[in-house]
DNA sequence: AGCGCTTCCTGATCTGAATCAAGGCCGACA
DNA sequence: TGTCGGCCTTGATTCAGATCAGGAAGCGCT
């Protein structure tokens, strides 16, 4: 599965790179996850070029290179700002265990707060590029300014409330639909098309993290284009019945 | 299965009733999840005193009853004191998905920062007493004291990371192991004996926790028993082979 | 163009755990 | 003391999805 052909990861961090200067400050960062921060939600001039003070930008990264791995020390979270990241482990006998998929403007690197360790390799799955937040200095800025802290905390709080969703029993069928409808939401959040979207990851990637074999996946996704609820092409996938997908999820959406 | 038999749950908070003055502070939530911050890393006086102010001691509460309600305005997270907290879910159908067992010094509630409001129900297994943390007073404690931020961000991240490793697919033997080695080394964390434990919960909690028929794990019970791996007597369970139960259960720690 | 490699799809078979069914145990309560 | 109602256990059967096997399509490379 070609795990371990990309000894870049480490060496590519850009030189330091801070973009307060980057022109027009309230469009910058409309796709970021911090964008809110920022720009949305009153954080002051002073707030606003303190955070964009410390955020470099990293990449581009390609197919397959890690942006952090197992082990390495945490010293900075990552908010996606072009392409695809996974997020994985990989245990004892060298099977893979994927985490979560992570698109522009969400942020990766949450989990190794508390080790201190990433507890995972964050890897591209296309040309990625990345914000880098140093988090020492991101907990500083919050000690100052409530809107981080504050965001920081939901956010947080928002990955448990994913993560524990998705421990819930359910057939492949669920896991599916409820699959494309979550990555469709999460592109319409961020502006792009909810109603057509690109797979950036393989069929057996989506089985790893759905727990399930890529040959389920490959035949559920037949059964839901026979019937009408998805066009499949390759990793291009149309939703064509939302409502129906949305029934048979049901169970495992809660937004 | 018992839903919605105790509408005590919220007018069962008790008169504001701060503890600062509980006289021997240092010895004062040794068992807290907020005792490490107090007590066990260099919280000055000052910061001591101030987080023993927005506690408040609540309970207690009999078995089945709720300590929040999916629904409610979140205001505050729960350090439980004594007994056995569960967080739960009810869907559409009325079927309940268990997220989480909380033992005596862990943390309830988390999950419900983002939302603002408690996505789900925490019901008490036995006799249960909790401390009360206003979140507001908590997030502004934090603001000023760094101890407290990184251990709400540590805690947070925690509860990511223990989260997503549940996802992995797995058998149930793994599920079961991991299950009791996971609740042994929560024990003995708190100072009580990992070697011989009492389950609260039932076998059907436990069964649908871990994503099982209860049929299955009184089986797989009954064969690690079998095996001398366990001793198990009702709800009284030895462990007899940690080593043993380990090497099933190896996917599902990392501990 | 031809080759190897990976990804994806589809069919046949197998299996772990769910489901169905039935008893046993024990504590609560009259 | 008896009986009622949860729990828990055990056995028989079923089924969703894993695994095994093979083949087709896409793509970079020579």
């Amino acid at each position: 599965m070609g795990l371990g052909h990309d000894e870049t990861a480490n060496g590519r961090i850009a030189p330091h790179n801070p973009i307060a200067d980057d022109g027009d400050e309230s469009k910058f960062c409309s796709t970021c996850a911090f964008g809110a921060v920022c720009v949305g939600r009153g954080v002051d001039k002073i707030g606003l070029n303190e955070l964009h003070c410390l955020v470099e930008h990293v990449g581009p990264y390609r197919a397959g290179e890690s942006i952090f791995r197992t082990g390495n020390r945490f010293g900075a979270i990552f908010a996606v700002r072009l392409g695809t990241v996974k997020t994985r482990l990989v245990d004892m006998e060298g099977r893979e265990l994927i985490l979560g998929f992570y698109l522009p403007g969400e942020l990766v690197g949450l989990n190794a707060i508390h080790p201190e360790i990433y507890p995972c390799d964050a890897v591209a799955l296309d040309t990625v590029e990345v914000c880098r937040f140093s988090f020492p200095a991101l907990a500083t800025l919050a000690m100052r300014i409530s809107q981080v802290q504050k965001e920081l905390f939901r956010r947080l709080s928002k990955d448990i409330g994913d993560a524990s969703l998705r421990n819930q029993e359910s057939s492949a069928d669920e896991r599916l639909a409820a699959f494309v409808l979550d990555l469709s939401a999460r592109y319409e959040a961020r502006g792009f098309s909810g109603q057509s979207l690109h797979l950036s990851m393989s069929r057996s990637d989506i089985a790893n993290y759905l727990g399930l074999a890529s040959e389920t996946v490959s035949r559920v996704l037949r059964r839901f284009q026979d019937g009408g609820l998805l066009g499949v092409d390759g990793r291009e996938v149309t939703i064509n019945d939302a409502a129906a997908l949305k029934d048979i999820a049901k169970n495992l959406l809660y937004r």
